[in-house]
DNA sequence: TAATTTTGCCTAACACTGTTACAAAAAGTA
DNA sequence: TACTTTTTGTAACAGTGTTAGGCAAAATTA
């Protein structure tokens, strides 16, 4: 049955000419203008035509966020490949997150922003499991020889995290505080990378470091 | 005049019962249904009412953002008052923007969400300022004895925003890695917290230390 | 008091948005 | 060719932000 062999690849062809439209329209117009009319517009056909490729307007974002994440693990795992220490691996890991963020910037927003209702898709969205087991990895190499008591990996990882985050959503904003930060020669120049240094060797000192009491 | 007078209490009035009850919509309902339209007819006034106090609705959103900015600039100030050491200002700093940002989930995500045009408004938000003064004071305090060349404040003020800023919006979207993270018993129940102290406590570490040297 | 201006307010429209019911057209099958 | 199935478009529904125009009451003036 050749038919609806042609019949699905065309299809396809459909489904694929309506999420790549889709990106060109936010990477040139920004994430305001994501209509599903814009998109049936660009595409040369109906409405309803993009509702027989998905549910609804959420399920096109998934499958951005989908893209998205398995774009950052790649990028973690790419850049954790160079090197052989874990401290080393850590901090490629932290740079190639920032760079991941400014050089993806509608993936970032659409990952990271708050209006979107990750909460629910988490569990849809595999990637992001490799894409912290990727950081894990690195932190539980670098304390292994020490054999530290109660050191939790994850706690460290979700510092990490945290860390990395604020710093590219509050640098994306540009909302640093200071009246010429954000968009002046290339995107990103100076100051923030030097942050984003600051941040991860305190970060890899407080790991190499012996203990981790706290008075509470 | 009486009558001019009466008159401006009234219209201010109405500015006030259109912010209170568009506030009140936007804790019950979430942001999601924050719309000029239901504002007026809670209030039972027509729209264009509303188009007489606010020239659109960003601005509504700009004075939510002014007080919101206004109640943690209030809370930081407080949280500092009560300590004298300047490290435990800063733990006490970051544990109330915390606080803040959880116990005014609404006001947080309007203030750092991405997707709400900070970048321009910066200007217009005097609180942003005296917020930030309020931090970077307790940073030059705690470094200064020792008189440590080439320390820059604004960088560390910019790295604890950061880890605090990146901590929030992480646990704020139930997004921890774990799929048990996010709303169980309270709101956010042991870990976090324990991520928070972690953070601060190499933030601190790291300011106090000696040298702030990196391998580039 | 009567005429006139000003003020406050509402109706209704415009241009959008996501979503869907239904009918028409095209394509495949007999 | 006639029938069936699939594919597609039209048009509607229920929303959204925003604004133009008119009406009526209130305040000012004559």
């Amino acid at each position: 049955m050749g038919i609806t062999d042609r019949k699905l690849r065309q299809k396809e062809e459909v489904r694929a000419s309506i999420l790549d439209t889709a990106w060109e329209m936010v990477v040139t117009e920004g994430w305001h203008s994501f209509s599903i009319r814009k998109i049936a517009d660009a595409i040369e056909y109906s409405v309803p035509v993009i509702y027989s490729h998905f549910e609804n307007k959420d399920a096109i974002l998934l499958e951005f966020n989908r893209k998205g994440f398995q774009l950052l693990s790649e990028t973690m795992a790419e850049a954790k490949k160079g090197k052989e220490e874990p401290a080393e691996q850590i901090r490629a890991m932290g740079r190639a997150y920032w760079d991941f963020a400014f050089k993806n910037k509608e993936y970032y927003q659409l990952m990271f922003g708050l209006g979107i209702p990750t909460c629910e898709t988490v569990s849809k969205i595999p990637a992001i499991a490799s894409y912290s087991e990727e950081i894990i990895g690195s932190i539980i190499a670098m304390v292994e020889p020490g054999k530290k008591p109660s050191f939790d990996p994850f706690l460290k990882y979700q510092s990490f995290w945290s860390m990395l985050h604020g710093l590219v959503s509050i640098n994306m904003s540009a909302l640093g505080g200071r009246p010429d930060a954000g968009q002046k020669g290339g995107e990103h120049d100076g100051l923030p990378l030097q942050v984003l240094e600051d941040v991860m060797c305190s970060f890899i000192r407080g790991i190499q470091a012996t203990e981790t009491e706290r008075k509470d």
